[in-house]
DNA sequence: GTAATATATGAACAATTATTCATATGTGCA
DNA sequence: TGCACATATGAATAATTGTTCATATATTAC
């Protein structure tokens, strides 16, 4: 918690210091909000979205990925690459096949809860 | 559930129909797949991000924010009012001051869940 | 070997977007 | 009335990014 938070930028007076101090003490370290936006960002496409979601489902090759969500082959795979680097899916070899499945425990959660905002009202 | 998920961009066969058919027909409509990609997008700046976890410790007017994260007041309004359009905060007015706050009881389940996959391994 | 199929990938293009700058609006105070 | 301050906003710019297209790689079957 705390660190790397100065005010040289800002373009205006601090108004209630005690209160930017308090919260300055709780805010997590810059670069886990950093690799927080970085994970929200794979997120913030309809065709990750799609695939992951697909992924709940079942492991799937990418022809039937493409097949499903409608999208050529090479954008599959393109996305897929992105979200292997981002350690949410993982992939099996079977012959030319290639398989893809969930890597990770918390996106369903995180999705579910997604989905309570949008919906709620 | 199932719906709209045709096959005429794909340009590769669908190699296990039976598994394509079933996971469709679990698929949530397209419109919230949409609108959890717009929400994640969001969430997808580390500025956005940051104000978000300010405001997680305590309600704070535009100036403060600004001071808080070492940006300009201008950059910090600009994204307040992207998070008020995704109902994400609340603001009210006492003078000249606009004082900002959450206005959502998911995000931090949402971001809490996110660390965890970051910060695992 | 060759042909066919599944997947990956690099380059290019279009679209989106975060910040900056200048300025407008609105409030309080002298 | 005029000035100072807090905030909002429009336009411009730079940077990022998703898809397409062409092509490369890898595996199977003949």
């Amino acid at each position: 918690m705390h660190e790397n938070y100065g005010s040289d930028k800002c373009d205006c007076n601090i108004i209630h210091e005690d209160v930017v101090n308090m919260v300055r003490e709780n805010m997590p370290k810059e670069e886990h909000l950093y690799d927080l936006a970085e994970l929200f960002k794979v997120f913030g496409d309809t065709t990750r979205i799609k695939i992951l979601y697909a992924l709940f489902a079942s492991e799937m090759c990418v022809c039937d990925i493409a097949s499903l969500i409608n999208m050529t082959q090479s954008a599959v795979s393109h996305q897929l690459r992105v979200l292997k680097q981002a350690r949410l899916v993982k992939y099996r070899k079977d012959g030319k096949v290639v398989y893809y499945s969930l890597d990770d425990e918390h996106i369903k959660q995180i999705f579910d809860q997604g989905l309570m905002h949008i919906t709620e009202n």
